[in-house]
DNA sequence: AAATATTGGTCTAATTAGTAGACCGTGGGC
DNA sequence: GCCCACGGTCTACTAATTAGACCAATATTT
């Protein structure tokens, strides 16, 4: 979803069709990869170094994880701390804007986890009529 | 996200690092892709067939719109219904787990409209210290 | 009668994105 | 002197995504 062009058959005229630069895109764009939501939800409770975010989530390689610390700091949901130490420690942390994010993701986090259960029950349906 | 082993040096007594497999992992990879978010709220005011939903979105590709409505019918999002006519007519829905997501990414996307200035006001800062 | 368009996909080849792991610099502990 | 820790970056390999051809079956156009 890199592109903002191509508005190819798209009639600006009709209203169910997404408005292309649309902010909703724009934002999804970002934190709905792989791996934001997942690095902003381990900088809800605290402030946390490179290393500390790589092992919570766990299966993100470090180029992913540069990356999407980068894009976040870009876009003002965290910032990056540089501690002129050795060896070196950098720290993440939500902006006012990162922490305005904690609630609707919030909620998305505790419909997965009220709802879990049923998309489990879900696919094992499928998997039973396909 | 394909993984859910790997969970080599996750000491489960780190109650920091996420479980894995952890509700919230697995249900974020499914609706955290590039797509999922925006097929659920192209579906969220009526039902539509294929086509809709790719004029809608604009810039998926037929492949990934097939496979993200394969994934969301297979977790119990929507319901895929074929009418037996000719050009074929296939549409999708939401089902009632469906619509109960509804909430949270209206959530979602309202607090995307909301803070999508300031975000894009980071970049342009970003691009200015960089 | 013969093209042509329509719809919802699938298949293939080419491009792009992501991964694992080596590597780097610097200072402290052994 | 030697190796480790930390936060990255770089490279080579692999996986995911895209664009576009193709399909079947009928209705419409020429």
């Amino acid at each position: 979803m890199t592109k903002t062009s191509k508005d190819a058959n798209s009639p600006a005229s009709d209203p169910f069709v997404f408005e292309q630069p649309c902010p909703i895109r724009d934002v999804l764009d970002r934190i709905g990869d792989q791996w934001s939501l997942l690095v902003l939800e381990s900088l809800a409770p605290a402030r946390r170094r490179f290393s500390e975010l790589q092992r919570a989530i766990g299966d993100i390689s470090k180029q992913m994880l540069s990356r999407t610390l980068k894009q976040l700091e870009q876009d003002g949901f965290i910032t990056r701390t540089v501690y002129p130490e050795v060896p070196p420690r950098v720290e993440y942390e939500l902006t006012e804007l990162g922490r305005s994010f904690e609630q609707p993701m919030r909620e998305l986090v505790q419909w997965a986890d009220s709802n879990h259960r049923q998309i489990v029950e879900a696919r094992a349906r499928y998997r039973a009529t396909r």
